[in-house]
DNA sequence: CCCTGCATTCAAAATGTTCTGAAAGCAGAG
DNA sequence: CTCTGCTTTCAGAACATTTTGAATGCAGGG
């Protein structure tokens, strides 16, 4: 094969594979999905390790891994016994299912923790001692901040995923924050 | 002290700790960044060392990894040789130094490497065959779809890092992509 | 109902990361 | 200049994660 598109796939495939460790995935995750994500035909398990050189029982616990994330999705082959894997290619909804499922937990979690910690506060202030007391308005100051910080990760989380229409990546000029 | 505060100092501390990770950060500087944020005092190497029960090679090495990134800073306190920090509490100072230096640079990086792929595979069309040249498009086409995504990525950050501002996240209600 | 060819699982090995503590470095006081 | 008390460094230990490949499971064809 020409060696430019050679070069295109594999910097693609490193790409993806770093940006999967970005997001808290495993590289090997990301480069299975690139790897995917350039091949016209969905592709079996054998293919995929053969592509990255690893182990067949690697690639059956990342693609089931990334299948349910919703990033992979398996393709039924007809007269065909192999598992055959494409990639999902609107970045969009990756997006989606990642952040979704993942980030927003997290947040909502945090928020939750946050409150709870406002609340023991409250609670304990007519058992405190003058110092403590004192120190408790102090952890209250800081556990505000944070609270206003994951408010404000939760907005932009569903003003992301708020839009239930595909969003048209290509489209978006402008974001504004009131 | 009571059982309250230290609760909510502890679950403060590992929620720290969680988000640290979920940034890329090592767990230990979440929670150093933690222990420092809810104490009224600055803290030296060896406060922290105590409270984290880590040795303090490791809180050396820590914290100075926080101030490289502006999340904690080195205060002066006369009459000392000790080392003291104080946890940066601005968020918004800290969300911009993590997100300014690293996710930016991050975000510009994949756009360049997925320009010089386009290229590539522009300067090559003529010398592909008829099969490479239908590879070569479907590549095209995914990673145009890449750009797409990581040109709003780039639009994203520089939305929050561009307003010079402190964003005063408690007054934030909307976020608007357009 | 068995056989075949695949996928899946999982224990052990390989690899990668983080932590520790002893030694070295360094700055200020005297 | 030296002594002191702190910080920093770093090699090795401890720990955590990832990978492998052999064993097992499973489904569909005959």
């Amino acid at each position: 094969m020409h060696k430019n598109l050679v070069a295109v796939n594999s910097s693609t495939v490193s790409g993806m594979g770093r940006l999967a460790r970005f997001f808290g995935f495993s590289e090997v995750m990301g480069r299975l999905y690139g790897i995917a994500l350039l091949s016209p035909e969905a592709m079996s398990l054998d293919d995929l390790a053969r592509e990255l050189k690893i182990s067949k029982g690697s690639v059956s616990m990342n693609m089931r891994a990334l299948e349910r994330w919703g990033i992979a999705k398996e393709v039924w082959v007809r007269g065909e016994r192999k598992k055959y894997y494409k990639a999902e290619s609107d970045m969009w909804q990756v997006i989606r299912n990642v952040l979704g499922s993942r980030e927003q937990r997290e947040v909502l979690l945090a928020l939750q923790v946050l409150g709870d910690s406002v609340e023991k506060l409250q609670l304990a202030e007519s058992e405190l001692s003058a110092e403590e007391r004192e120190l408790a308005q102090y952890y209250l100051e800081r556990i505000g901040d944070l609270q206003s910080f994951f408010q404000f990760a939760q907005i932009a989380l569903e003003t992301i995923l708020g839009s239930d229409e595909s969003l048209d990546f290509e489209a978006i000029t402008k974001i504004e924050i009131q």
